[in-house]
DNA sequence: GTCATTTATTGACCCATGTTCATTTTTTGG
DNA sequence: CCAAAAAATGAACATGGGTCAATAAATGAC
């Protein structure tokens, strides 16, 4: 009978419904002061139920990281499937990456919360810690496909071997990612609007900058 | 009688002993095991003591970040006094940043916890907060003054304003720093590993693509 | 339909840790 | 040497993560 299928989709269910109100209690209070007793109030379950679903708080935000990553690298596979050339597939990379933090702040704050994981920490057992691991690699693998087509097309230059022209395009678009994300979500960082440019600006920048680095010349 | 002057330099040394016990446990035990009792048993005071010379846990911690900065702007200070070239001050700048992460892990780790600061904690009174700012835009002076030393030079191209460079320096080496950093103290980050490459190569290649970008064409 | 068994839920409770404050100790100036 | 001011202390409080014995609900055999 399919009674255990219907109770391990119903778990499922639940367990999506307590990370939806993770998620939205992360929105509103942020990670450091997201409580599980606020979570377990939104989703109508008491605390200890929480805790059947997710081994611990890190767990759970973990767990929200998991959609987070996921999200994301279905963003980047939409991009890849386009036939441009491998450059533009890169440009076109790093300005889903941008929105993406635009429009998911929560996503990326667990995706912070993630990266802050010390190795101590990752020790606690979490379902959820490999299966964020495993996207992450994923999303790098599919940056690395956009600069591979962009060597074979000739539109990105091959001095440097893909896999490093994609951790370079992963960090610094993760540092610019990240100074933009921090003038919109703290009040207290002010550097861009004391310059007196926008994000998109910078972005732009950003991209002419790298541009002119990977570009083959043409 | 010179009594205040003398009581006002044992308090300056109390809180600094107090700050070098912190800076201890936050490499022994890292930020998020970081606790005033460990502290204070570090720094051979009470608990009590630790809050008449902080605020708070948060004001502690932006204490040591408060050195952090200091220190990173001390050792850019270094930079610019040489008279080579803008561009070569640049990647000396970005050199001397990579190799402050490596040296002085727990002053980063206090710089991104300033970095993560919501606003709503920003509010909860911290002395050291707004220094940290202002050393923060300090050493963000000292990334212009290198590039525009560049632009007058010839060695930087002036297709941006200095500061919009300036910022996209700033933006992207944080990343490339963040990387680094996280490859070297995070067990489960196995990115750069994986693929088969240093940290060096990273920034040369960084250092590189960044070249490519914003020296002028000679 | 009933009931024993398994499974899920609950919230009172425990504990670690940041923070406070009344009390005690030390320092100061006369 | 003493009264007043300043500093230090640690017991006590508040918060929030995590646990668990008790309860409720669901299941399947009869």
């Amino acid at each position: 009978m399919g009674v255990t299928e219907r109770r391990v989709r119903e778990k499922e269910q639940k367990r999506s419904n307590m990370l939806d109100a993770a998620e939205f209690v992360l929105l509103e209070k942020g990670l450091d002061h997201l409580s599980m007793e606020d979570v377990a109030e939104k989703a109508e379950v008491s605390k200890g139920s929480l805790y059947q679903y997710f081994q611990n708080k890190n767990d759970l935000v973990l767990g929200i990281c998991y959609r987070a990553t996921h999200l994301l690298n279905e963003s980047f596979k939409e991009v890849l499937e386009s036939k441009r050339k491998g450059l533009m597939l890169v440009r076109e990379l790093g300005e889903r990456y941008l929105n993406y933090v635009k429009d998911h702040p929560q996503y990326y704050s667990s995706m912070k919360f993630l990266d802050n994981l010390s190795s101590s920490e990752g020790d606690s057992e979490s379902d959820y810690l490999e299966l964020c691991t495993k996207n992450r690699q994923e999303g790098f693998r599919l940056v690395v496909e956009a600069i591979q087509r962009g060597i074979h097309d000739g539109s990105v230059k091959n001095d440097f071997p893909a896999e490093q022209l994609a951790l370079l395009f992963w960090s610094t678009s993760h540092g610019v990612v990240t100074i933009s994300y921090m003038h919109q979500n703290y009040e207290h960082f002010k550097l861009l609007e004391h310059i007196g440019i926008q994000e998109n600006e910078l972005f732009n920048a950003y991209m002419h900058i790298l541009g002119c680095g990977i570009a083959a010349d043409s």
